[in-house]
DNA sequence: ACGCAAACTGATCACAAAGTCAGGATGGTT
DNA sequence: AACCATCCTGACTTTGTGATCAGTTTGCGT
């Protein structure tokens, strides 16, 4: 990978303007000076804008998501609320480069609301996000790490919390902070889990009975 | 209001327009034949088709904020519970227009990720549902109806939930009905307050002691 | 060295769409 | 009736941009 051909550099230039300007907003024109070729180029190796955008953004989305499962999930010695904190860590908009993922994943929604065909593209990356969280979570509840519970509901939960606190991290950093951005998410699935207030430093339940007689906590923390 | 005005035509007709075509979609043409006016009659009334779009967003996100919190604001008979409840339903989805109004909130999102400048938008309209939700909360604190908890925190935790929930029930109904959404978003407030398994018939909490006391549920219900 | 296909370019076309302008209709005021 | 401001239109100009095409360069197999 040392020398991208003019096609790899194309569609990364058409990527970085889709998150940058937004779908609408790019220009093929712009493409080719930022890959230093003619825009001619871009006609030759893409029949069309739409084909190319079409191909950039199932570039894209192939590669985040893939990059975001496949970083957290073969990790030898980590505990599963371990694995969990940092598949959470990684599906917020943590860095610059998964700032630009959840633009163009908001961007999907959006195309998606208004156009039926593309739902099935979003269906199946929640799909993949959803059976990740769910697998995780059912593989501690099975070693006795997690409480008893409903994986699948309570990864559902999980993404909605980090898609809700996600936006809204992404829109300024004013209303609420990445960091408790964070701790909101893990705080929550750590209570679905029956663990203390943390996922990171787990007091494992270990069994539902000890769980069970636990208090419930009056106040979500200050 | 029986006769429409021009202008409040063409500014109708914007609005919906961006809805369904997104705002790099609107076409002023389009606009101009919707409203039964001359195109030529749009820049009079508009200066510029940004002025247009700017004006018929605010107007939109002004009236969608408005008639969410009034309609469910001062509702004489009703417990703080079935206020949550029903602001809740009011917030996701539910309805054909409220489903439009969604789409333009997550047309907001996208920009004001990309133009910092909107994001005081984004985050007075956040403001003014968090506010409401932290006042209702804290309202039904008060009165012992829902257990002692911070407010602020639970309403940031439901309007995450909201968003993450309705965004997915907005790109399709296959993978989270609206239903599911609904009981959802309000178990998991339920929860947090302290309540049963649901708002609506809500074993109210009384004192924080007897909360204290009660055992944690071991599964989020199935 | 030759030939040939793939990669690439500059110039140009075609067209959609925002914006302008000169002037016509309408309704109110004196 | 005469006047004027507001509302409104059809025709036109301008511009940005996707797409095309004729032709040139590059690299490779024989």
């Amino acid at each position: 990978m040392s020398k991208p051909t003019a096609r790899e550099r194309i569609l990364a230039a058409a990527v970085g303007q889709i998150a940058r300007e937004g779908i609408d907003g790019v220009r093929i024109a712009r493409i080719a000076m930022e890959a230093r070729v003619s825009s001619a180029l871009v006609h030759y190796h893409f029949e069309t804008r739409d084909a190319l955008l079409a191909e950039a953004l199932d570039y894209s989305y192939q590669r985040a998501g893939e990059a975001r499962i496949a970083g957290e999930d073969e990790r030898p010695g980590a505990s599963h609320a371990d694995r969990l904190q940092s598949m959470i860590d990684g599906s917020l908009p943590t860095t610059p480069g998964l700032t630009e993922d959840w633009v163009l994943w908001v961007e999907l929604w959006l195309r998606a609301a208004r156009h039926p065909d593309l739902r099935p593209v979003a269906e199946e990356l929640y799909a993949r996000m959803h059976a990740w969280f769910r697998d995780a979570i059912a593989a501690g509840v099975k070693d006795g790490e997690f409480n008893r519970c409903d994986p699948d509901e309570v990864a559902d939960r999980t993404l909605a919390l980090i898609d809700g606190y996600g936006i809204r991290t992404l829109i300024g950093d004013g209303a609420i902070p990445l960091e408790r951005a964070r701790s909101a998410v893990a705080r929550a699935l750590a209570q679905d889990l029956g663990l203390g207030e943390t996922l990171q430093a787990g007091e494992p339940a270990r069994n539902a009975a000890r769980a069970a007689s636990r208090p419930v906590r009056t106040a979500p923390s200050m």
